[in-house]
DNA sequence: AGAATGCTTAAGCGACTACTTGACTATCGA
DNA sequence: TCGATAGTCAAGTAGTCGCTTAAGCATTCT
């Protein structure tokens, strides 16, 4: 999954009508009618929606007769929490990095975090 | 945390160079030129992009001197996670349901997924 | 004091977003 | 076959986004 993909993921989340989408496309398959029905919003829009979820990935769909069925593609969600998780994680080990330099010997941890000693 | 919160954090997400702050600041506090500097852009820029970070949460700051530091809210981080990992985990358990469903006799799950048999 | 550093404000600009309405096509059911 | 249903295309529009430059204001260094 690369860096511009993670864009578009997030981008297609930051919206409630999306959300929304997605939140009901995770208990199930679903029409475009079916996503439309709670929503506040003509069909072309939702339809616009469907493709901003389907241009990243999230949802794919396909045609039978005049019905067009959309489902998840969890992986890309999976993609998105991955991200997410690894910021968390990481920020936790530099806790403990942290507990660790308040405790010990000072020495030991000497030129870690600054990361920039100033420019000049 | 409120649906329109989310909104936010995914938006401030949907953003690599805000991405990469966030990736900087989860191992460790920075100043605003810290973050500045792998960024191949203005400082308002990066000014714009670290408002949009504190405007959801997902960072804070303060000014000692002339010198703002910033570090991450790793709970908004967290509420972001906590969303996605609700959806997948809802979308297993309907691949469950839908296991039982392919397993078991068929009157047991009856009126269960379609949700809309039609509106007529 | 004067210069350098670190940040802040404001204005402007081109590109993109989230809708809308209106018209049109392709099934499906009676 | 005719009408209702399901989706699609196109164009327009108000508002937001990501960036820029230019100017300004504190703090710190010399």
């Amino acid at each position: 999954m690369p860096k511009y993909e993670l864009d578009r993921v997030f981008q297609a989340l930051a919206d409630t009508t999306r959300r929304s989408m997605v939140e009901r496309l995770v208990r199930g398959p679903a029409s475009v009618s079916d996503l439309a029905r709670p929503l506040d919003m003509s069909l072309p829009a939702v339809m616009q929606h469907l493709q901003v979820l389907e241009a990243c990935g999230l949802v794919r769909s396909g045609k039978t007769g005049r019905v067009r069925t959309c489902h998840i593609e969890p992986e890309v969600l999976r993609a998105a929490e991955e991200w997410i998780t690894r910021q968390r994680t990481s920020w936790e080990r530099s806790l403990d990095r942290l507990g660790d330099y308040l405790t010990e010997d000072p020495q030991a941890t000497a030129d870690q975090e600054p990361e920039n000693r100033s420019t000049s």
